[in-house]
DNA sequence: AATTCGTTCAACCGCCAAAGA
DNA sequence: GTCTTTGGCGGTTGAACGAAT
């Protein structure tokens, strides 16, 4: 355990880094339950926590609070954050707020682990639009089904639908706002609403699911920023360098169980 | 069995803005 | 108006752990 000096007045006050204990989090815990939050300077000097106030919060925040969601990032959690982050970039705590009981701490580790390991694999940069076109085409496609598949429903041909403007459906008047732009679709009953930043945005998994795969690629370029550009024809899955991709897409382990470029050149061929 | 390597995630750091003195 | 304190945010680090060798 480590220490850092710290003046305060008349006092040394030696601080307490690293991780944190069961007595710690026990002293924490019962302060904020009976004081409740904020002043977390002052909490920590309160509670009898050698700890700094940013320290306490972060704790309480990311670990203690009664309400934070444990477990893996779910898909529909996993969509969610995809589309969040298509629109807004690396704004952790702005997403957050729209996966109740997830923190911005988590979904960072998220985005860093997992979804920046699937573009350096791919050798190209998680900004770039390469990799941008990939999780719209591949990656959210694939969540799609996966929600689609668990919650019982028949999936959707998800290349189909996404690209093939005979079975797309334009939101229609009535259907529910989701930001700038509308969706079609029952609500999930984890929707939240926020009203940061002026406009009200309403966000659910099952509307952002319902609307990747009712909508089309004009649509969906203007409501989240995705320059849409599925190739006319996908190359064979011996021939994925034709798109500058030397990666080895039928090994497993691509998020789990995400689509194989075979996958995805079969269902071309149909 | 021991060692190396890769992954995950809790916690820290630095910067910034808001609030208060 | 200026300085200080406080809290929030995004980026980064490092310990712990499991898998691979």
């Amino acid at each position: 355990m480590e220490f850092n000096g710290r003046a305060r007045g008349e006092d040394e006050v030696e601080m307490r880094k690293g991780s944190w204990t069961v007595e710690e989090d026990l002293l924490l815990t019962n302060y904020v339950e009976a004081h409740g939050e904020g002043r977390w300077d002052s909490l920590a000097r309160e509670a009898g926590l050698k700890r700094t106030g940013k320290s306490c919060r972060l704790r309480w925040l990311n670990y203690l609070r009664p309400d934070l969601r444990r477990g893996n990032i779910t898909p529909e959690e996993q969509l969610l954050i995809l589309e969040l982050h298509s629109r807004w970039g690396n704004r952790w705590s702005k997403i957050a707020q729209h996966l109740p009981g997830r923190t911005d701490n988590e979904i960072k580790n998220y985005w860093r682990t997992r979804v920046q390991k699937h573009a350096k694999q791919l050798r190209c940069d998680v900004d770039s639009k390469r990799f941008k076109d990939v999780v719209r085409h591949l990656w959210m496609p694939r969540l799609v089904e996966r929600i689609r598949a668990a919650s019982g429903s028949s999936a959707v041909s998800t290349h189909q639908s996404v690209n093939d403007p005979s079975t797309c459906k334009r939101p229609e008047e009535g259907d529910v706002e989701v930001g700038e732009a509308k969706c079609a679709g029952p609500e999930s009953s984890n929707m939240v609403r926020s009203s940061s930043e002026s406009s009200e945005v309403q966000v659910s998994t099952a509307s952002v699911s319902d609307r990747f795969t009712n909508c089309d690629d004009a649509w969906f370029q203007e409501t989240t920023g995705f320059s849409a550009c599925w190739p006319e024809t996908l190359p064979s899955p011996g021939a994925c360098d034709s798109w500058g991709w030397s990666m080895d897409l039928d090994q497993s382990g691509w998020e789990e169980s995400l689509w194989s470029m075979e996958d995805i050149w079969l269902q071309q061929q149909i």
